[in-house]
DNA sequence: CTCTGTCTCACCATTTCTGGGGAGGGGAAA
DNA sequence: TTTCCCCTCCCCAGAAATGGTGAGACAGAG
């Protein structure tokens, strides 16, 4: 969920090409999830506007089934297969309907260097045999189209500008990875064999390149930008 | 690099596909890049053992441009627009070499859910006109091989066992997603209107539950398990 | 050969976090 | 209905983290 914004000049090919693929399949709704956190449209889809902005207005991000288990997952889904049996997720699903999403939904995640997530999403109303045919015949085809445009449209993220990410130094990499996996800094310090005033140069400075306000929080970007991995 | 073993009966599958591929393509080697941090094998290819080990010993996953150039790129990559401009990539190339390692490569990036990453790679020793073709007739195969294999690869890569995860409360989310973006217990507690003393209860409670350490610990294991999103 | 970045060490005072307690109301599930 | 979990509130003292400043050595890149 982070952003880089790379080259902004193909948004209109996305466009074009997924509505392209909408009419090849006959496919009701094929979309990406825009997984901006400010609220911006970084991708481009079929949904109903109306639809994005009550997702984004209503925090459904956090809610969704399809979010939520397809980032913890490595493969495609069928939204058959994910969870919906909190009372959110349930009142989720009927708001949903009623703006007009499909029954039937089939998703594929995808990331980018930084932690960036983003999904691939093609949805329809018809019945399970239909849909399940329709997925396998073209699950090669679903998934080449879901790498083209997530990895367009992730680098299309909007967000921070300029701040190129900066590269922490060795040390700080493994100052915030030890912190990350519990260690107190005295533990750190001791571990990496350094005083602890040294620790807390790396820290400082490791908390200093992210922009972060903290050490918790230091040790949040740093994983969700993927420069730490734990 | 991150290991979660969940089923290790594939790997033969993998090993087989693989030399499918191999002969059908007529290219010398396609491979993993086995990227587990401990030195463990989970992925498959069919570079020489040797070569593996040297690569291990080496620390050439440190230095090895193909690793670096693909860790923060989005898109398959041809190994001549990397950056071997660096004294080690030199060296490291012309080991390589000795190895017999093709001099002509294509790399394709992909990424799991908790920050792990791996490469899928075809190289082969022939100029640059018969290798660019070949990567342009084959850039759809690959990059569905790529996303099979890896993403494969990626889910028997060795390290931890599945943890069973305990699920957060909702007010443990919101606490430990507010932490996760810099905010101190103080700003928290004002930012969902409870009192500090409440606030430590959440944090407590979520602590214990994700089996954290501390609260830094415990923002991590949350952002790892992919129960926050931030 | 300079310059930038990394790595290492030190002190101060203040703020913040942590680890023990205990307690009541509400809702959902069994 | 009981039980379990979630949400809310309170006290205290010790431990840990933070913010600011300063400085020397060493390596690699330009």
């Amino acid at each position: 969920m982070i952003a880089r914004l790379e080259c902004a000049d193909r948004l209109d090919e996305l466009q074009s090409a997924i509505e392209w693929l909408r009419d090849h399949y006959a496919i009701e709704d094929m979309v990406y999830h825009w997984v901006s956190s400010n609220g911006e449209q970084y991708g481009c889809g079929t949904y109903d506007p109306k639809w994005v902005v009550r997702y984004l207005e209503k925090g459904y991000l956090r809610i969704d089934p399809v979010v939520i288990g397809c980032y913890q997952r490595f493969h495609p889904v069928d939204w058959k297969r994910l969870d919906w049996s909190s009372k959110a997720a349930r009142a989720f699903q009927k708001d949903a309907a009623d703006h007009g999403i499909g029954n039937q939904g089939f998703s594929i995640p995808i990331r980018g260097p930084n932690g960036q997530f983003a999904l691939f999403t093609v949805s329809h109303t018809c019945g399970d045999e239909e849909w399940d045919s329709f997925t396998e015949l073209n699950r090669r085809d679903l998934i080449l189209y879901a790498h083209y445009f997530n990895q367009t449209a992730l680098r299309l993220e909007p967000g921070r500008k300029p701040e190129p990410t900066q590269q922490l130094s060795p040390r700080e990499v493994e100052t915030m990875t030890l912190l990350a996996v519990g260690y107190s800094r005295a533990q750190v310090a001791d571990t990496l064999n350094i005083s602890e005033h040294t620790l807390r140069v790396y820290i400082e400075s490791a908390r200093f390149k992210l922009g972060a306000l903290n050490t918790t929080h230091a040790v949040a970007r740093a994983m969700s930008r993927g420069q730490i991995v734990v």
